[in-house]
DNA sequence: CCCATCTTGTGCGATATATGAACAAATGTC
DNA sequence: GACATTTGTTCATATATCGCACAAGATGGG
């Protein structure tokens, strides 16, 4: 790609709006040029330009976005039939499981949530569609990076900050790639506590009809009500069911 | 705003984005440019601006995008505390009456859905977080617009292009400024198959502690289950309930 | 197999944007 | 209430992008 064929005003406008977050609602220009990096006068004519366009509402002071801004991720949802076609299976899994129950995609080193059902909050990590975890330390993360040759799954790790995010987390590389061998051998993956204290999760592959891996599927409980030792027992069934109901279903 | 303060190469990429949609998965540059009838040249750059920063991919002749590209919608679902505060209660509620039941916001002259919680499909039309529905015709849209001064509901529906969707759509704008009229005060609006035939749903203001309409929830079902004239006897209470549990906790 | 048609890639002049400094306004501090 | 800081805005100019026109390549009938 020549250097031309890149417009940066483009680029540094998608930057500015990924500013914002959980933490960061609203924003004022100086605020946003600090997080993007970028000069204020910049990120003042990117947000003007997003208020302009209805993406964004301006005070005189603070910035937030709209909810126009959800046609951005909407122009995915939709044209990727796979949040559409799991999110019933997931309600219906969710509801008889008891638990919520999740489904993604890999992007880089994280994962993706592209459909999700929950029974309640379990984590303080609020969890929805567009939300992404490390792969590493996720159950449908270990799913995911097992489906890939190992050289692959080997790359993403060395690009992974592998931090321990509680006691239990697994950040040795080679620990983990052995743990990728025996989650591709067993056909699931199982997470007690590593992403964060009092939560484990249980995630299989979802296939399709030619035996590629498209996404995965997840269980996710409290340890406090479900031991991770008990996990599969209990919800393995279930999972296995609703990948086998998919599998024809997608691509 | 002064005509500096616009990047329109901005503008341009984010409609290109907005290009792709269920029926458009996949696109071809010439594809993108006569959707978004912006000149190839320029098409061509931002695809490639997306494809270099990995908000899509390009095989040389197809773009798609990647899940990457729900980071900016995540943003303003992170940044919105509603639809993460809402979600359990839609589970619930779901859950209670046995049909799907959602939350939206107003975007101009539509509704955008912000959380959902669905018990099966009952639509033709697949709905999720991000999805939009023409105000006039939906539950929900009836209950935002009702809740603005009549004057704005009125603009609204000026802009709107008002069809009939089914024979039983209202596109009559005194009509439906009747309507409004009935919904501000009864407190709840029910649609009987004005969007697509075999759907009814009922839907209630979801308000602050100040009193003011922030979003609106709902419990959409097929007719052929439940007849419209049955929706607020079984299903208000239940959302009545929900509506007073969010009260306190929204903004 | 060839021609008509559609698509993609590229060079260039005209036009628009980014930059950083300078200034004005607002905010916070003592 | 005055000073110090931060923030928002403007401006001139160097730089990058836009859209057009054309070339090259791909596609699809007949």
């Amino acid at each position: 790609m020549r250097e031309t064929d890149f417009v940066s005003g483009f680029a540094r406008g998608l930057k500015v709006i990924e500013a914002f977050g959980e933490a960061q609602p609203r924003l004022t220009i100086a605020e946003a040029a600090k997080i993007t990096d970028l000069d204020r006068a910049t990120v003042r004519r990117s947000l003007l330009t997003l208020s302009e366009l209805g993406y964004a509402d301006y005070d005189g002071k603070f910035f937030t976005l709209t909810p126009k801004i959800l046609r951005l991720g909407h122009a995915y949802l939709s044209a990727t039939p796979l949040p559409a076609l799991v999110q019933p299976y997931l309600d219906q899994l969710s509801v008889k499981a008891g638990q919520s129950a999740s489904a993604s995609v890999l992007d880089g080193t994280e994962v993706v949530y592209v459909a999700r059902a929950s029974q309640r909050r379990v984590m303080s990590i609020n969890l929805m569609p567009g939300s992404r975890l490390p792969a590493y330390c996720a159950s449908m993360g270990r799913v995911l990076l097992a489906a890939l040759p190992e050289t692959e799954a080997r790359e993403i790790l060395k690009r992974t900050e592998l931090k321990a995010n509680t006691p239990l987390t697994k950040t040795d590389p080679e620990e983990l790639i052995e743990e990728l061998r025996r989650v591709r051998e067993q056909g699931y993956a199982v997470i007690d506590q590593e992403l964060e204290l009092g939560l484990c999760s249980i995630a299989v592959p979802l296939m399709n009809a030619r035996g590629q891996v498209v996404a995965a599927l997840n269980i996710g409980a409290p340890a406090a009500h479900v031991a991770a030792s008990e996990l599969a027992e209990r919800y393995l069934p279930l999972l296995k069911e609703t990948q086998a109901a998919l599998r024809p279903l997608v691509q």
